[in-house]
DNA sequence: GCCTCATGTTGAT
DNA sequence: TCAACCTGAGGCT
């Protein structure tokens, strides 16, 4: 579920349903109980995100931090009981926002707010974040840009199904090690999230393939991936790469699996 | 019923 | 590098 585009999205729900409302909040599972009664009653001013971290502020210097790690949901939508294990409840007569198996939940003052943004680095949804940050720090590595993209103190919101699908779309190998990554590139990996991630945000799932690349135009059956959206590379480790016929790859990189397509992608 | 896997991160070794 | 953590869905018996 959480890539950056997800927490964005739920930021907007969030705000939809809840902004300048006073909220019910509740724990039914119990592990949020005491820091719920807090919260319960008062006004949520705003929710927002910076990369896969998720904040809702409310009255009185309050924010709720949410982090959804592998896991965890977010699921928001009209009144309903409540099913299976949920951390904290959100509700007003109109609407109930359930999470479920989260990595963080916590209640953070503006100083641990800022404290945790600090060491995040630019999100290419926020309206002028900053490219170059993250290329100062990716200039200097030896680490290879796969890593380089999941680590979110260099780029905050790629996650697993981005960094495999903006490599492939810009024909980059994964391997290359940042220092070694033209200016070029990064700023070309850079715009392709800009123009991506949006989508994403107003879809709700990572669609990558160009118009002119998809199944119907390219005469092949329709493939979607589980997550819902139509992918190059991600989850595709031996099938035949759309562009080129050479088989998908795979290997653990950076903790995760890694997809790419070594005939396309030799770029750096 | 049991096992594995998942768009993530942290802390110990 | 690896285990742990949080939960649910899907595949298997």
């Amino acid at each position: 579920m959480p890539e950056g585009h997800t927490l964005h999205r739920l930021a907007g729900l969030l705000n939809d349903s809840f902004g300048g409302r006073s909220v019910r909040v509740s724990s039914p599972q119990g592990r949020f109980a005491a820091s719920a009664a807090l919260l319960d009653g008062t006004t949520m001013v705003a929710a927002w995100a910076h990369g896969k971290q998720l904040f809702c502020d409310f009255e009185h210097d309050r924010t709720l931090y949410i982090h959804l790690g592998l896991i965890g949901g977010l699921d928001i939508g009209p009144p309903a009981p409540v099913r299976g294990e949920v951390r904290v409840r959100l509700a007003t007569d109109d609407a109930v926002a359930d999470l479920r198996g989260p990595q963080a939940c916590a209640l953070v003052t503006p100083e641990e707010v800022a404290a945790m943004t600090a060491k995040l680095g630019p999100d290419p949804l926020q309206a002028g974040a900053d490219p170059e940050l993250a290329w100062a720090k990716i200039n200097r590595s030896g680490r290879p840009i796969a890593a380089l993209l999941m680590d979110q103190s260099v780029l905050s919101g790629v996650g697993n199904v981005y960094r495999a699908e903006v490599l492939f779309r810009n024909r980059i190998d994964p391997h290359r090690p940042g220092k070694q990554l033209s200016r070029r590139s990064w700023r070309a990996i850079w715009s392709d999230l800009v123009e991506l991630m949006p989508i994403g945000v107003r879809d709700g799932r990572i669609d990558t393939v160009r118009p002119e690349q998809t199944p119907e135009a390219m005469g092949r059956p329709p493939r979607v991936d589980d997550h819902g959206g139509e992918v190059y590379v991600y989850r595709r480790a031996g099938q035949a790469c759309f562009i080129c016929g050479s088989r998908v790859r795979t290997e653990v990189l950076a903790a995760r699996n890694l997809f790419w397509c070594g005939r396309c992608q030799r770029r750096g």
